[in-house]
DNA sequence: TTGAAAGCGCTAACAT
DNA sequence: ATGTTAGCGCTTTCAA
């Protein structure tokens, strides 16, 4: 019996029952009319839409979702948006949601990589569903964190049946490229390998272990790197020491900064070397010599990420990876051994 | 009196309640040790503490914000968001915003132009204020929508008061690059241009007529192009019929085809030809000559729209656009006249 | 310091 | 076909 009490927040411009009061009917009607209910009298149905029109009536999404109990919105968590390839990735879950009416949530965890369970967490509290990219996260934090983020698809990481997962085959995908390389002759191959901590560097390592063990006469020699241009560009002292005739760069930015310093140095691509990258980024194909590479199809792998997810969120039991084989794409950079 | 409705929808897994039940308190005291209200007897503190972790509660942001009335997201409505350009400004809204504390819902109008002021309406609904980047709206739709999504930043546009704005001085920027042409005693300039809708591009055009009327001894010839690799490769009939001796490509990425068909060509950069890009996206550094271009720093844009987003969110009433100035790039892609 | 209850803006079950 | 009302899960006022 208490008065109405006052709130303190600034009140939405226009609700639901305005509209009611505008056109002399109950919140329920309106409700039908806004949401193309076909019970409402088509009188009473334009007497609101012309309230709407009028007040310039939208409904609020939040009151929407909680009532619903869904928000039709999926988070993505990504280690840093400004990397080109999860940004590709973020595309291809963009689309993919957005053909099933699904609005999509971005954050990423580079300024605060310890905060990572509890972003993931948040983001899956305003959301229906949750996309994790997260390489870098220790795998018991993982599989911690996967039952309370539930549903959630998982890139490029394996966990079990604890989540949906879409996956890029970096193993397989590796040895394809030491393979373009021996058939053109070359028997001394350097390998610049990337960051330690993570996982697709280690995937990588493990498909060159058992290409070595399939290819005996085959020399496969690691060189310590990283993934950016700088390691690329620094690391052509240890290739010429090592006396390979090719080189695996990590992925195509190291490639591409080993080209810059080939070209410094006056050292013909192919000719003298040869060079493949991996990841196929978008100006790969631009490069001088166009970079030999695996092309990977990332965008590809955000959009099954999201099949995935929806398959789960509406009932279905699939939870077998999908797993994306590269493909190898042979441009000017790799050649016959000299 | 009647008998608890069912709902038909699954409801939350652990809710305040839940919470409150478990740990012997109201809701409200489990509100105001969530959000750590100081004024809760330690032990009482304690024992909810205890029972939020026992029942692995997070609060639901979606109930949160209604109760609130704020949501503390915000959207960006983005035409494209493949699109490095967008994604360099997605990140600098993003990362300026997640320094507040905000979180960033994404969207982009690719596969439903005419939706756009429906899409800017509905994410509005979900958030607390929009970043608009729309280079093809028509003037009247965007003043129409403005009023209607507030507090809104449009990037890239200007709109009178109606809105925050942060923007590129691309009329001033494509000087900038044709003063550098001419000092390099280039007098015949071919001016690839831009998409016919796209705003940037009749910025480019204006500031060339500006230049013109300074520089009547030097003539800048407009050919027809578009914003994409192919178009820079297309365009090299016209512009060697055209007797330019350098080309004001309409972005890098024209820029970057037109290089590589002048390759093929056997066409030598800059001894014969000189080119010149916009933007300086990442790669054009990495480029065979690399590219001379205006750099722009698209994800200062993006933090500056965030940053008068929310001083105006927080009643801050500065609405004079932010503009950017593009700064010259020289690399090996121009030189001296033949 | 704590609790009861109103209210955020909507949807849907139920009654008419 | 339309209205009434009980929620959705929180926050916050007010009373105790």
């Amino acid at each position: 019996m208490a008065a109405k009490r006052a709130r303190k927040h600034p009140v939405r411009e226009t609700t639901i029952q305005d509209i009611a009061a505008h056109a002399g009917v109950s919140k329920a009607t309106v409700s039908r009319v806004v949401n193309g209910v076909p019970t409402v009298a088509e009188d009473i149905a334009e007497r609101v839409r012309a309230s709407v029109a009028e007040l310039g009536y939208t409904p609020s999404q939040t009151a929407r979702s909680l009532s619903l109990g869904v928000s039709r919105t999926i988070g993505v968590l990504a280690p840093d948006l400004a990397n080109p390839m999860f940004q590709q990735v973020l595309h291809g879950v963009h689309r993919a949601a957005a053909a099933d009416g699904y609005r999509v949530l971005v954050a990423d965890t580079l300024e605060d990589e310890a905060g990572e369970t509890g972003a993931a967490q948040d983001i899956r509290n305003r959301t229906d569903a949750l996309v994790l990219i997260a390489p870098r996260m220790t795998r018991p934090e993982l599989l911690d964190l996967l039952p309370r983020v539930q549903p959630v698809a998982v890139v490029n990481r394996t966990t079990g049946r604890n989540a949906v997962v879409a996956q890029v085959d970096y193993a397989a995908g590796i040895q394809v490229l030491a393979r373009h390389l021996v058939s053109l002759g070359h028997s001394r191959i350097a390998f610049l390998s990337g960051p330690e901590a993570s996982r697709s560097n280690h995937e990588r390592q493990h498909g060159l272990t058992a290409f070595r063990e399939e290819h005996p006469g085959i020399e496969i020699m690691e060189l310590a790197g990283g993934s950016s241009f700088e390691h690329g560009y620094d690391a052509w002292e240890a290739i010429r020491a090592s006396g390979a005739t090719a080189v695996i760069a990590f992925n195509d930015i190291v490639a591409l900064g080993l080209l810059g310093r080939l070209d410094e140095e006056g050292v013909h691509v192919p000719e003298e070397l040869s060079v493949t990258g991996f990841d196929d980024i978008p100006f790969s194909r631009f490069s001088a010599p166009p970079l030999t590479t695996m092309t990977v199809d990332l965008s590809g792998v955000g959009a099954a990420a999201w099949r995935e997810l929806h398959a789960e969120m509406t009932g279905e039991e699939r939870r077998d990876p999908v797993v994306f084989m590269p493909v190898l794409t042979v441009r000017g950079s790799t050649g016959p051994r000299a």
